[in-house]
DNA sequence: CGTAGGTTTGGAAACGTTTCCACCATGGCG
DNA sequence: CGCCATGGTGGAAACGTTTCCAAACCTACG
């Protein structure tokens, strides 16, 4: 408990006899320096303890020889995995990670870019409500902050590393369409504040359409109305005739599928449930998830590999969208009832909750 | 892309006609200043669009505002969630996170922490894999470091949030007991470097042998051997009358719960199973798991709060453990074949893979 | 009108580094 | 023997902030 003083160079310079620019030199092996004298700073070190503060060496340098990351939140796996993927591409390069989490709120987000900048962070890893029009944003780059995206789609000079929403949901309108649904419901949490959630709904309605197919309903829940299955199977029964659901994600998907069978529906027999993400309990069920999925950790490390790039003075090179399969599982079949068509009598899309988005055009 | 030179406080000094003390003392309201002066202030940060430098600051006060957090990895949700927790409690306070993972590496974990206190942090929290020999943590106890440990059970002198593992396993020793299982398994994946895990044996051990069970089978499973059901049923398959099972986190009793069904065992009728952790998803599966269920979010934010009392000046103060419940499932039941007692027949324990290890005595 | 007491103010030092530059040997070469 | 390169060395400035301290200014009272 007892407070040492801090050892700094100017201990070590002492304790060794020589100056602090000599003792600097050695210890960075960034200049001449005689045998002798190096031999003694290094025992100097040695003896006191001495370690470099970074704060010193960031003062002086300008660089602080740390990333900020920005993310919605850890508790959700596609993030934290993601993030790890970052650490993993940092790991041993000396780079550090200030992380910083803004819980879905649009103004959180842009309150924490500029935290993290005060930090004079080297570099910038995001995912936040709105890049588009985030004036944190805008002045990172002013600044010439390198900035490197994940999880969004290409913006405006800025590199992002992501996985093509839009066509990732047409592979899944595709599957419904070739086993026989029609009327099908996208189903999403936080649809307003997520722009992969609404390119997800607009591959999947672009592909419906061009199909010929009725357009999907669009139903955004809330927490409750997920978490709760009898909220959900309501919300499932009031839609008639619907047979395949694309829920937004994994965990959603699973919810759904178990509210279905409170509800007495078998899945996928009378309900088909594709999800999105991938995450690794879905192979683990009973019923194995159809999902598309994706590979957050790589997202992440593809992420840190751009903000190298950038941070060596590079230019933002958009590499093309890492790669989704359609993880074929147990939970996607023919409807039930093929063939019926009673699309005059329901009138379809019932939009449930339904708002007016902005839907990008494919 | 044009980099501006950095806008320092000289600068705004200079803008509104002052010196660098004034502008200081306006802006950290620390001292007098005129009204007049005050506003010419007020109006150059807004004009240059000035903000301060962390650096700068941590520099001159010794105090970064930043708190290193040391964790396995990310990509285990319970992890990732406590991480979730600490930044919750630390948002809003001023403090920022700097993050490292260890990967479960003993060496890297003390590297890690190196690392993070030339950052200056100003307290750290910490999960690793021998907290009672790093050399590294004791370092930062020499140097007046705040530390606040995350998971492990109580240590000398380190304040710690965790949840009493030793105890909860013998819930779910009284649990199977109750049923009227005698021949039972504990699997863990790194149980080598898990205090968790061994200390989930140590009291699932002593109460199995304190109600005259046989002593249960300690497993030590392979990544493979965990994610590859069929070598996963052939170890099951092997313990000759095994009827439950404890795995030593939930992911590996799903694991368990699907490698038994594809062997064509039922669960929970032909084997019992209950996990540790109680992740969320498990409440979603079509047989919810039982579980020893845990709240990672809320010892992070314990961890941070104890950490706070720390960097306050406060000595360290160990907290009782955080709650634990056992969430009632569908995977356990009594034994199928109850009341057949052929301990004789086959000797148990058969220890597959076990080794010696300190087990903590109760 | 002088001075004590208060309020504002700004210069300068300090925090821990790195790096520029000047200085001093030393040794080789003309 | 003198000159210049060369290698080793250390003082000092700079990075952006806060804070101590002294100076300057104002007010009010005797």
């Amino acid at each position: 408990m007892t407070h040492r003083p801090k050892i700094t160079i100017k201990d070590v310079a002492r304790e060794a006899g020589c100056g602090v620019a000599t003792a600097s030199r050695v210890l960075n092996k960034s200049g001449p320096a005689s045998a002798e004298v190096r031999g003694r700073v290094e025992k100097a070190v040695r003896d006191l303890g001495f370690s470099f503060s970074a704060i010193g060496r960031a003062l002086q340098s300008s660089r602080s020889m740390t990333v900020g990351c920005l993310v919605p939140s850890l508790a959700n796996p596609v993030f934290a995995e993601a993030v790890q993927g970052v650490q993993e591409a940092l790991a041993g390069t000396g780079y550090q990670l200030l992380i910083s989490c803004s819980n879905y709120d649009g103004t959180a987000d842009n309150d924490a870019i500029a935290m993290l900048m005060a930090k004079e962070i080297d570099g910038l890893i995001v995912t936040m409500v709105a890049p588009e029009r985030s004036a944190a944003l805008k002045m990172a780059r002013q600044r010439g902050i390198p900035v490197s995206l994940m999880f969004h789609d290409p913006i405006d000079g800025f590199a992002t590393a992501h996985v093509d929403n839009f066509e990732a949901a047409r592979e899944v309108a595709r599957r419904f369409g070739d086993l026989g649904h029609r009327r099908t419901a996208f189903l999403a949490l936080r649809f307003a504040t997520s722009d992969r959630s609404r390119n997800r709904y607009a591959g999947f309605h672009a592909e419906c359409r061009a199909r010929g197919l009725p357009t999907p309903a669009l139903i955004e829940l809330s927490e409750t109305e997920a978490n709760t299955p009898e909220l959900l199977f309501d919300i499932l029964a009031s839609l008639s005739g619907l047979t395949a659901v694309f829920a937004s994600n994994d965990f959603l998907a699973i919810a759904v599928q178990r509210a279905a069978r409170l509800g007495g529906w078998r899945v996928p027999d009378d309900l088909s449930v594709v999800g999105f993400d991938g995450i690794g309990i879905g192979r683990l069920l009973d019923v194995p998830l159809a999902t598309i999925e994706t590979a957050p950790e790589a997202l992440g490390q593809q992420a840190a590999q751009t903000l190298f790039d950038l941070m060596q003075g590079g230019m933002p090179v958009q590499r093309p969208p890492l790669p989704f399969t359609f993880r074929v599982g147990a939970t996607l079949a023919h409807p039930r009832t093929e063939g019926r068509d009673d699309d005059q009598v329901a009138p379809w899309p019932p939009s449930v909750h339904s708002l007016d988005y902005d839907l990008k055009q494919g």
